[in-house]
DNA sequence: CTGTCATATTGATGTCTGTCGATATGTTGC
DNA sequence: GCAACATATCGACAGACATCAATATGACAG
């Protein structure tokens, strides 16, 4: 990814963010989207849409302490360790998923508030 | 898209129409994600995740009868009428949106099971 | 049947993306 | 400091994707 690259997506994912604010939510059926809008909500779901990350983010949500270590992915999901490094990375920049640096190992777990946004976004106005 | 690419595409657009019946439910959150769940999932995703795709479903949505000419995205869209056709055929290949022929012009509406079913895949599994 | 109009398909192109091998960075223990 | 280990970054490459111009398809009007 180039740096341009980078530049442009944190700066949707961030626009995203703020947007998201309760009072201001991102409604994929609520109105004609933004131009503006139409680019934050598809830059995260961009994220989403790839079966690695899928997985990762599914194993991290569902791990019974809530986080998981990046030494846990390579083996079930099947793909080198620097793969799984660049999804990690992609997932944290996009604010999915949060890192912690514990020792020798990275820690991951599931920043709430973004899936749930991007849920709320793809939901009827009135749902929850 | 290549024949193949089609072929892939629908089939794990299919796949995931069968999964979403209610009694089983892809669940991002539920627990890991299989190969094929991911894969199901991330090919719907996939075709959210457009800018142009998600203005074309927002303004199908808040149509007032429900449903939107295809002369109607040209122009707002600012994008040539091929590639607006394109789009609009990924989703309705995808079975967000469903076509009608009417005369000359060509009508579309949303499924909105199909929605539904993403909507719910990135939610807590006691949510709507 | 023929022309006109709306939409779909084709073909080409530049850009983006997932992947991996090689290497760099950073941490721990000795 | 040094060796061992976990993770990140770099560089390269093949495949996928969004886009448009040109063309084809299909429907209606006269």
């Amino acid at each position: 990814m180039s740096v341009d690259m980078l530049l442009y997506a944190s700066t949707y994912v961030n626009m995203f963010f703020v947007a998201c604010r309760p009072n201001d939510p991102v409604q994929l059926l609520a109105g004609p989207l933004s131009e503006g809008d139409a680019n934050e909500l598809a830059g995260i779901l961009k994220v989403l849409a790839d079966p690695v990350r899928l997985r990762l983010v599914s194993i991290v949500a569902s791990s019974a302490t809530g986080e998981a270590c990046a030494c846990d992915f390579t083996a079930p999901l099947d793909r080198s360790q620097p793969t799984i490094s660049h999804h990690l990375g992609q997932l944290v920049t996009a604010g999915i998923l949060e890192r912690e640096q514990r020792g020798k190992w990275a820690w991951f777990r599931l920043n709430d508030q973004s899936l749930d946004a991007v849920h709320r976004a793809l939901g009827r106005p009135n749902c929850c």
